[in-house]
DNA sequence: TATTGTTATACTCTATAACTATA
DNA sequence: TATAGTTATAGAGTATAACAATA
């Protein structure tokens, strides 16, 4: 990327989405109305959907929450009856989180407010553009959480 | 947009984005070896230089952050000596915030930073691709801060 | 001895409420 | 009476440290 103004409207935009009003705002409408789940707990949640069955340790390390806190968030979803725990046949120290199906149509739910969100905002683009914007925002993201 | 992929693609890069650790990760990056200013109080200071002279009220507005905290943090920094408090000519009530120019020093290498981070995030990209990328990222951030 | 899960503790951020000065 | 700024207080999130069970 070369030129300038490129970066800073990439800059702009960024910096208003990781703005705070940004940022509760989108997970509160995301959560809205869900018994169980809250801006706090989201992602556990989601984290958990994606890679289940998965340790608590391990889940801490993918979505980049201390596992002290990733612990009791679980605990929090698994009193609403949206996640369980298993124990890990293969390590007996080890506890697996899993989503019950309570557990599963939240997360449906939820994915699909964000979609339309998604859908929203690029309803009319090219149908390839939408997969390399989500290529280069990955890249991206990684990028700017390796620094 | 189509495909259910691209956008869990896009949630789960939004979502890793979103993440106090990453967050903090790029502001701790932001504003290492600056002194007066942290993770904290960047918004503060950046919304600042963008709006000033502004009231802590109005700031508060902008920037998503209650006024108390506003306010306490604009007092931070001005006592590491990166922002000034004079009086609204207008309405004695009001306090208006702008930056010192060592504040305005620190802002300018704040932006060079984050800059130069996103630049080589894309330094391979095709052209035309940041810029779409810029395009499709604004639109996106549009949509899912507007209320 | 190292690791997993968990709990206890302390620290920070942030909003609600309350107070003072001014419109 | 309403609003701006500020301070006090309380609630929530998160990391560090410590502990028991297991590798």
């Amino acid at each position: 990327m070369s030129s300038r103004t490129t970066s800073a409207r990439i800059e702009a935009a960024i910096g208003q989405l990781l703005r705070r009003s940004t940022r509760t705002h989108l997970y509160d409408n995301m959560v809205a109305g869900l018994d169980g789940v809250d801006a706090t707990t989201y992602p556990v949640l989601s984290g958990i959907a994606r890679w289940q069955p998965i340790s608590a340790t391990n889940l801490a390390q993918e979505i980049g929450i201390d596992r002290t806190a990733t612990t009791r968030y679980a605990s929090r979803l698994q009193q609403a009856g949206l996640v369980d725990r298993v124990p890990d046949p293969a390590d007996a120290r080890a506890t697996l989180l899993r989503l019950t199906p309570a557990g599963d149509q939240i997360v449906e739910t939820m994915r699909d407010r964000l979609v339309g969100h998604l859908e929203a905002a690029t309803a009319d683009w090219p149908d390839d553009e939408a997969q390399r914007f989500a290529v280069s925002l990955e890249r991206l993201v990684d990028t700017l959480s390796r620094r």
